[in-house]
RNA sequence: GUGGGCGUAGCUCAGCUGGUAGAGCACUCGGUUGUGGUCCGAGAUGUCGCGGGUUCGAGCCCCGUCGCUCACCCCA
């Protein structure tokens, strides 16, 4: 039996997973650097919370949930999203009684039971946040150039962002009634009459040219905006100028989330197959009190950390490397090792990295690892160095070696690592 | 859930009109005393995805199945 890891999950390893890494490292600098603070969460959650909160008639909940029942008998669901479960936490400790609005930000593996493709998978990776108890236009602003500032530090630039707004709720109601009258006029099948049923929104987003030029004739939620909505927009869209982000606004923007209300933005990459959105949030009004909490706004995203990835690699700026340690170590012979040892632990305390050689190859065959291993330095540990006290450090590249007393390879160690 | 493409060594792949499996890279060891990268030599590695069928004989043909992959749908 040879095991393989469960169907359309993302798995990194070496040399990817330094990617990786720095892709999700690069997402959360400016999140941080913004004042938002972790949020550990669990990966599961009563179902419940997500058939309240992301909304019964979506896709996700309806058909893509990891659902199962626990030995006491509790339905469980693995989340398939961020925010609910975020918010779950902020209701339950009290955190929005103490000033708002509440920033916090979560990063981790989400699940959904879809068919797997390019850039989607049944466990994916992603970083989010939430800004809770705000009205303020400059909050969506700030959320939204957060997600900005992290796509474009891990080097991303053919991506744009769209940007929409959903209006309150008068405003919804007040297009809805024109837009299922004109749907109603039109000559659909019958899945896509259903669709229609479940959310009119979504016919905006159906990719079929007959029916996309029938949208497009469609009333726009965007024209419907009450004042207070269209105001809001405005401002957020003058922030957004004045910090110098770029923007396109998408009237036929739609979200898969019922939950969303106002502010709506995608971020979509040009390089990326038939999965090109890499990130994407809004507000949510209406969310906190469905489940439990209070009657406060909030706004936030999800970006993906496979799709950045994917992305970072289509547009040529990540690189995946292994590990190279700073000094490669090889003792010769069985005292030496002991020493070696020591050394490595010593050195490791002081933030230096070091792999020590092992498996008592021939030194030649100890030189071709330290090669592989990509270090900076290497260092043969024997029986002479053993009795001087004097060790040769080797620069790989150079294949130059200094002699260094070994009480002086740390501060020696740490200034030619500088100069590099 | 629906459709297309593809499954041969760790990786990338070759394998003719059916005759019981190969290359390159990578890996391990060696090329005379304790120093890598190049070069030379040697070595290890496959249930040809799995099951059935046709055939004297199947990696190759047929059926099924599983997996991967891309797209629809949906979204991170």
């Amino acid at each position: 039996m040879k095991f393989q890891s469960p169907k359309g999950v993302s798995e990194y390893f070496p040399p990817r997973s330094h990617a990786f890494e720095f892709v999700r490292d690069q997402l959360l600098a400016p999140i941080k650097n913004a004042g938002y603070q972790l949020l550990e969460l669990p990966i599961f959650e009563d179902t419940e919370l997500f058939t309240r909160g992301v909304g019964e008639s979506t896709d996700v909940v309806s058909k893509e949930m990891y659902t199962f029942e626990d030995r006491g008998g509790r339905s469980i669901t693995l989340r398939p999203e961020g925010t609910v479960g975020a918010l779950r936490s902020v209701i339950e400790h009290g955190l929005d009684r103490a000033g708002l609005p509440v920033k916090v930000f979560y990063c981790g593996s989400f699940f959904r039971a879809e068919r797997p493709q390019a850039g989607r998978y049944r466990q994916f990776y992603s970083v989010g946040i939430e800004a809770i108890g705000s009205d303020d236009p400059a909050l969506d602003a700030e959320v939204i150039a957060l997600a900005y500032e992290g796509f474009y530090g891990i080097g991303l630039r053919k991506f744009r962002l769209e940007v929409t707004s959903l209006g309150d709720a008068q405003s919804r109601k007040a297009h809805r009634v024109d837009l299922v009258a004109y749907i109603n006029s039109l000559n659909l099948d019958e899945a896509t009459k259903a669709r229609a049923q479940i959310n009119p929104l979504r016919l905006f987003d159906d990719k079929r040219p007959d029916v996309a030029a029938m949208m497009a004739k469609a009333p726009r939620l965007l024209d419907y905006l009450s004042t207070e909505s269209a105001d809001h927009f405005a401002k957020v869209q003058e922030y957004l100028s004045a910090m110098g982000i770029a923007f396109t606004i998408n009237p036929l923007m739609v979200r898969g989330l019922d939950y969303y209300t106002g502010t709506t933005f995608e971020f979509v990459h040009e390089d990326l197959g038939a999965q090109s959105g890499i990130g994407g949030g809004g507000r949510y009004d209406g969310l906190m009190e469905s489940i439990g909490g209070q009657n406060i706004s909030g706004i936030g995203f999800g970006l993906g950390i496979d799709r950045a990835l994917l992305a970072a690699e289509a547009e040529g700026v990540v690189s995946s490397t292994d590990f190279a340690p700073t000094l490669y170590l090889i003792p010769l012979g069985q005292s030496a090792k002991a020493v070696a040892m020591k050394l490595a632990h010593e050195l490791r305390d002081r933030d230096i990295s070091v792999e020590v050689a092992m498996g008592d190859k021939a030194l030649k065959n100890a030189m071709k690892s330290a090669d592989k291993s990509g270090a900076l330095f290497s260092l043969v540990l024997g029986e002479s160095e053993l009795e001087s006290g004097n060790v040769e450090l080797k620069e790989m590249s150079t294949g130059v070696a200094t002699s260094v007393t070994l009480s002086a390879l740390v501060p020696t160690l740490i200034t030619r690592t500088l100069k590099k």
